[in-house]
This record gives structure tokens, C-alpha cells and sequence, in this order.
DNA sequence: GGGAAACTTTGATCTGGATCAAAGCGCGGT
DNA sequence: ACCGCGCTTTGATCCAGATCAAAGTTTCCC
């Protein structure tokens, strides 16, 4: 709010960081302002078309991503086509592996996206001197483990009406807060995609998709966009 | 092996750390001697019978624990009932979520087994205070993400047999390693634990392993003995 | 060492979600 | 504005795995 004192903080800062939404995020958000100079002469903007593959399973990678805006999906397919979808991530999210440089998974761009490449190496020797940012990213992978395990209790155990519930409450509480109990927000995923990532097929989706409208817990206009008017009858469905 | 080059290097360790299994992981083999003193003056090794429980879901803990031997079954209930198994943890892991004190979920006990006890508080101040170990524990976080996203292909896209060559794959994994191809071990867990692992029920469980032995994949001998005389034929199971 | 409880296997039947099939619907391109 | 393709819904049928039921094993407690 005080114009005189964020001066002061962002000064020397990169321009296109002043404006970021990853600016306060996991990485950016503890870094030194000399660091942000360094990373920022060193990484790049980009902006992806829903779909585009940011890394590839089984790929080595020598590039690290911020989300700058959109939904990364991250994925597992088997050989024979097979496909699980492991993993949501929004902005301002990190996505990588440190550590290991060949990806078990592969990142695509869900909705219309903007990530912000920054190069591999720069950001583990980043990591190795700055212990702020090990403990942010280390922070990260521990609240996305929770995350996985949480969704392997909907995968394993829950009826295909609570996966869906699920997801709708996942999506819901990633998009930004709206009045008190009610929410509206569009599905950052097709029906197929939903379908991979709950261990369902595209047919039964839909027909839980129409349950819940029937039930009048939510209210879908125009296939991707939905509206739920009780969050908390919502959260009743899931079961837990 | 060197015996004077290893006095030098233990000398002032605790003595119960000497040929502890755990000596070298996570946690104390990053640990500075004097670091490693401090804990081993702190901590508490315990003995556990199979089903004991560690950590509450739900609850706060005020401890870490190092398994020294044995499983530990990480495990989610619902309100209802139902039951999920989201992780296994083998000697010498570390259990435990650093920056958050209450659980999410249970750690149990799947066999007799010893833990190390620490109090929170003393390994806070070293992850601060110690890069090393931060990474250390960085690094563990992430190798159990890998571990649950691989999972979650298994619960969401495998079938039931499919499911259960995955589980006797993974605990044959972390099982001594045997001759070339063939291999045998202990199941740690019963069928009903196994079933709430997979997302299955006990009856399918049972069946799908019955299965396995008929196609000569697998012998068992005592319903928790299992032999697998070549594990490239099992491997082939999975389907990935 | 006997007996009971707990665990496991096996069998019969049922069902939730998959598969197969065919319309709706909406959007982008010409 | 129209056409065509891809996405979504809806309907009919099927089947993998759940549920219900019962018998066989093992462990271990007295």
C-alpha cells in the first residue's frame, strides 16, 4: 500500500516481475531482490495454447516452470494408452522435479496458460545456497504429497458420484473465493480429463455430472462453466 | 571396513547409533557428529508390536520417528469407515510432516518393528539449522511424491490383477534383494490390508492371487510367504 | 495340546461402472 | 450463415469386482 516503501522493495527488481502472479510464489517470494535480477536476465516468458506439452514423460528436462496463469495438469500414461492424470497445479505454482532430471510424468498446459522457463541450473545452484528457498520448495513438495494421498483415498475408496464431488470441490476451492457458501468457476478440464484424473470413463462423468445437477447441488451452464449454490451441500456429497 | 579410519569417524557417536539401520539415512546420516550426539541424548528407540500406532489422523504430534526395522503402514480412514492405505515406509525412512503438527493421516505398525523416536521441536531447530539435512529431507518428500503418483495409476487405471502383481512388485522391491530374477520375502501386510492398499476388497485380493499362483507367477507358502521365481514375468504383469 | 477366534480361500449372486451405440450441441472455419 | 467435427449427453447392455455366504487354516491363548 505504501508506495514509497514497496519502492524501496522492488527497486532493481525485473519489470516483468513487478506485476507477476508468481512474484510472492514459492520461488520468486524468497529469493534475494539480486536473485530475482539474475533469474529474471536468465528466464523466459511464455505463453502456451491449453493442451501444450510443457515437459514430457520420460524426458529429460533442463528447465524448471513457474504458472504465471492457468492449470498445469501433470500425467501418467501406460504403454498401451492407459492414462492418469496425478496431479493439478495453479498459479503461482513450481513445477519440476530437483533431483531428478528424467520426468516420470509429463506437464500440459490444461486451460490457455503462461509459465515463466527458468533454466535448470541456475535454480539448483539457486537451491543449494539459499536454504529459504530449499525450505519453500521442500514446502511445496510436502503439501502436494498431502494432496496425492488425499486423491488416492477418492481414487480408492469413493463411488464414482463422490470422485466427482471431488473434483468439483478441488476445482472450486483453487478458483478464487466467491460469496460466502456460493461458487461459480469453469472447469479448467474436458470431460475426458476429468475422467482420467478420478479412474472413470468420459460416459460415467457425464452421468454423474447430471446426478448432481438433477439434485440441484450444482448448476452447469454451457458445459465448463459451473455454479454451485451450497458449498457445503457439496462437501455432504463427498463423503468425508 | 578400515577399523581406525571408522574409530575416528564414530568416535562420541551414541553408542546405540552404532549399528543402527537407520544410521546412514534420512535424518542421522547427514547429521554432524556432535548433531548426531545432541539426538541420540534426546530420543527414544522403541519396540512395536504389528499394529501399533505411531501417529493418530487427526491428531498433533510432537514426534518424528526413524524406523530402525520394519513397516509402517501410512493410512487414511473415512467417517464411515472405509480405509485406505497411501503409503508404505520401509528402514531406515524417516516418518513425520515437518511444518505441520496435525496429521492427516495414520502411521501404524504393519509389523513388529523399532522406531527412533525425536522430539519435534530438536529436529525443527536442525532442519533450520542445517541445510544438509533439509535437502536431505527435501529429497525424501519428493521420492514419496514419485511413489504416490505411481500409485495413483495403479489405483485409478489398473485392473485387480494387475493391482496385486503391482503391490507383490513394490514389496519384493523393498525386500532384500535375492538372486538375479527370482526372489522371496514376507508379505507385511494381511489381505485385508493389502485390499484397503489397493482399493480393493479382501475377496478380490484373495482371488487375484490365487491367480497369480496358478500361472505359476508367484508360490506361496503360508499365505504370507510369497516366491517369485522370475520377476520380469511378474513385471509383465503390470502392464508398465 | 485343545479350542476358539482371526484370517484366508472358495463359491454364488448381484451391481456399479464399463462398454457399445447413437443422438444432441456448440464452436471454428470457410 | 452453413457445415462439419469434436465434445457431451443419453440409452442399452455387459462384466469385473463387490457382496453375501460358508468352509478351511493357522495361530495362540489358556
Amino acid at each position: 500500500m505504501d508506495v514509497a516503501h514497496s519502492g524501496v522493495l522492488e527497486v532493481g527488481i525485473p519489470v516483468a516481475c513487478r506485476s507477476c502472479q508468481a512474484r510472492h510464489g514459492v520461488v520468486c517470494g524468497v529469493l534475494s531482490s539480486g536473485q530475482l535480477k539474475d533469474l529474471g536476465r536468465h528466464s523466459l516468458r511464455r505463453k502456451v495454447d491449453a493442451g501444450c506439452e510443457i515437459i514430457a514423460q520420460g524426458s529429460e528436462s533442463s528447465f524448471y516452470s513457474n504458472i504465471m496463469r492457468g492449470v498445469v495438469k501433470l500425467c501418467k500414461v501406460m504403454p498401451d494408452g492407459r492414462q492418469q492424470i496425478v496431479g493439478l497445479q495453479f498459479a503461482p505454482d513450481f513445477v519440476g522435479r530437483p533431483y531428478v532430471r528424467e520426468s516420470t510424468l509429463s506437464a500440459e498446459a490444461a486451460t490457455d496458460a503462461e509459465i515463466c522457463v527458468f533454466p535448470r541450473n541456475l535454480i539448483d545452484r539457486m537451491i543449494s545456497e539459499t536454504p529459504e528457498l530449499q525450505r519453500s520448495l521442500h514446502d511445496q513438495a510436502l503439501k502436494e504429497l498431502d494432496a496425492a494421498r488425499e486423491w488416492m483415498l477418492t481414487l480408492g475408496r469413493r463411488t464414482a458420484e463422490e470422485k466427482v464431488a471431488s473434483l468439483l470441490d478441488l476445482i472450486a476451492t483453487h478458483a478464487e473465493p466467491q460469496t460466502a457458501t456460493s461458487t461459480a468457476f469453469d472447469l479448467p478440464l474436458s470431460r475426458a480429463e476429468i475422467a482420467d484424473f478420478l479412474g472413470l470413463t468420459i460416459e460415467t462423468v457425464s452421468r454423474q455430472m447430471t446426478r448432481l445437477r438433477k439434485s440441484r447441488i450444482i448448476r452447469i451452464e454451457n458445459f465448463r462453466h459451473i455454479v454451485v449454490p451450497d458449498m457445503d451441500e457439496l462437501e455432504r456429497m463427498i463423503g468425508a
